[in-house]
This record gives structure tokens, C-alpha cells and sequence, in this order.
DNA sequence: TCGATTATTTTCGAAATCGAAAATTATAAG
DNA sequence: CTTATAATTTTCGATTTCGAAAATAATCGA
């Protein structure tokens, strides 16, 4: 659904008021006229796209924080607990899925076990859409990609690049080593099934 | 200043013609009629706020991807070494905000330390749009919401809920408790933004 | 309470958006 | 080339938004 104007007009109203502001301030900080913010906290117009954004702009916050939809979230809360995910293999790598019952997310969460120690140069490179955060639970990590030099990451270092550039993960520590991975991607793609494919 | 709708045309086309749709395609997946989008691509007409979130839901990208892709798709890549990230506190937990200098991304991740040991029934929730994912690195925490029972975890563990619940973490072990967060916002907004604002 | 000042809401006209239908352009088949 | 069909753009009128100015409401000091 689209998103209303109308669960604007309350959000605004609590942040001026909140801040000791006048219609009068706003107006200077936002460049929308006295009366359009009347209305606008009044419920009896909807903003332009464009007056939307002057308003986040103006107040200094994200537009969501003034959408703060809270929609098309599911009320679902789910756990994993340790050793207790989804497990799959492949290679290189020993994923464990957490929180995969989650419905409606386009992110996902994983534990890594690397498997890999050395970069096998016939091998494709991991190329999937999204962007991929990870933290170094446990050894050191080198992530190995396409475009640059290799990085070396050790235990509470963590690191965030765009999936869509060729990587490879490898263990490079005398003990194993264990990632946490969280992998968002836009749209309604099904994060497990990107990570199986790759 | 304000994003405008023009930025927007080029884009949407180049989406439009990289899926082979017709206008009349995007038309039916956005709700939006076919004379409108043309106008839109050819410059000859703005959107409606409420018409821009429909192209978004439609089109099934976040709105940051149709009015600024260039950040959207950062092909940067930035790493946080340990105890090297953005830090602020509040009375209850102190947080670590990993990678902040993402740029573009409706995520955020960071290493919080709980310091509450007991709920104070006077406080209000935390709440705040979103999904919220932790891991517990270290301690036992006890999450309390406002629909149901507590929830106790300890290291290893993992949890996804709906960050818009009211919630509040508590810290229950001997000593420390240290999660890894990643909170998740639909469209466009600043995570960091969000976590200082409750 | 009264009057003065400040803050908000309403009125009203100019400008803009939206979509249906008409007009134009592009693509294909014979 | 000609015609038929598909795709896109333009026209046009109903509806909506925006902001200046007027009207109303709230605040405050004497």
C-alpha cells in the first residue's frame, strides 16, 4: 500500500511540538508555506513528493521517521538458539541459517563456518544482489575480491561491501573460522535461496 | 534541495527497459496509469508522494533506489575494525554503530553492551520501525516486550522481531552482555538516526 | 476583563498532477 | 510499400496542492 501522507501529519506535530517550534519555525526550516503545514498536521491536504522530502530535510530526520509506517511488518518474532539454524554445505563454506522462519523479510541472517583455505583461481566468484555485513565471530578471515586487494579480518572486526562484486571467503587462522553474516536484499528475493545458489 | 522527481525519470526508465516492460507493464505492477509514467520519464510531470511509494512497492526497490542510485548501490566497501566504530550511549546500553559510513544502505548494524539489570516499569518501550536482529556475543540477556513473556538468551543465541513492538533489553548473566545488532528499515531512512532517537 | 501580540486555521486563486481518451510514432507482417 | 497492431506521447478536464492574505484562536500583561 502506499504510504499515506496522513501518518505524517501526527509524527510532525509530536516532533514540533517536542521541540518547542511554531508552524512559523518549521516553515523557515523547510521552505513549505505556514499554511501548508496547518493543513498538513491537520490532515486536510497531502504533501508533494518533493515537499515531503524538503520537510525530512528541514526537520533533520529520515523520511521514514516521518512515515514510521510500521506497516507491511509482521508481528512474528522468532529464535534461533545455538546450533539450533538451518544447515546447508557447500565447499567452501558451512552456513547456518538463523531466524529462517521469519516471513516477509528481504534479509537474512547466518552463521559461517569457512571451510576454505586457499583461493582456488578456477572457481567463479560469489556474485549475488544485496549487500552483505559480517562480523568475525571467531579466527581471521580474508575476503578475497575482484576488484581489489584482499582484506584481512580478525575477531570483533566486522565489514560491508556490495555482494555484487565477486568475493570469496578464506580461513586463514591456525583455528577455525566463524562468521556472522547478514545479507539484505532489495525487492522479495528469497535470501537462502541467493546464498544456496552461490 | 528537495529530490526531485526528475531524477527519478532516467532511472525508472533504465529499470523499465533493463526488464523488457512496457509502460503498460509497469503500469499494471505500480497502479500508476500509462500517460503518467510517461510523463514522468520524459520529464514532463512530477510525482505524488503517494504516487513515488507506489513506483517503489511496485517496481519492488526501496525509494533511495529510484532518487539517488548512485548510493544506493555503493560500490564502496567499508570495515570496521574492533571497537573502531561510531559510539554513543544512553542510560540502558552503549552501542557500537558498525560500518556507519555505509552510505545508502536501509540497515545498520551495531555491537551494543546492555547495561540495564532491571526493567524500569516507568520508562517507556523502545520502539521504532523496523525488524530488529540480534546475536547474543557474550552474557545473557533478557528481552522484555510489551505483548508477551520475556525472553532469555545466552551466547550463540539469535532473535528477529518486529522492532516496532515495544521493547527493552535487560542484561541478566555475571557479567557483561554484548549483542551484535542489525536493524532493518523498509525504504529510505537513517538507521543511526533511529537507534539515537529512543 | 481588556487589548495587544502571537500562533494557527481558513479562504481563495494560480499552478500542477492524474488518468481517460485521442493522436502520434514505432514495429511487424505480407 | 502498405496496412495492421502495438507502444508511447499528447490533449484535455476534473481534482488537488500550494502559498498569500484574511479570519480566527490562543497567550499574556496590566
Amino acid at each position: 500500500m502506499g504510504v499515506d501522507t496522513v501518518d505524517i501529519a501526527s509524527r510532525v506535530k509530536a516532533l514540533r511540538k517536542k521541540n518547542g517550534w511554531r508552524l512559523h519555525d518549521l516553515s523557515e526550516k523547510t521552505g513549505i508555506s505556514v499554511a501548508t503545514l496547518s493543513k498538513l498536521e491537520n490532515g486536510k491536504t497531502k504533501l508533494n513528493f518533493t515537499t515531503v522530502n524538503k520537510l525530512a530535510q528541514g526537520i533533520g530526520v529520515a523520511v521514514t521517521n516521518l512515515t514510521s509506517p510500521g506497516l507491511a511488518h509482521t508481528k512474528d518474532t522468532t529464535m534461533t538458539l545455538g546450533g539450533g539454524g538451518v544447515v546447508f554445505e557447500t565447499r567452501d563454506v558451512d552456513y547456518e541459517v538463523l531466524c529462517a522462519d521469519y516471513k516477509g523479510g528481504n534479509q537474512g541472517y547466518a552463521k559461517l563456518s569457512v571451510k576454505a583455505r586457499t583461493l582456488d583461481p578456477n572457481l567463479p566468484w560469489h556474485r549475488h544482489p544485496g549487500k552483505e555485513f559480517i562480523y568475525v565471530l571467531k579466527g581471521i578471515l580474508v575476503l578475497h575480491t575482484e576488484d581489489r586487494e584482499p582484506i584481512t579480518l580478525k575477531r570483533g572486526d566486522s565489514l560491508l561491501f556490495d555482494s555484487s562484486i565477486g568475493h570469496h571467503y578464506i580461513s586463514a587462522g591456525r583455528g577455525e573460522t566463524q562468521l556472522l553474516l547478514s545479507l539484505s536484499l532489495q525487492g522479495y528475493s528469497n535470501v537462502i535461496e541467493t546464498l544456496r545458489e552461490n
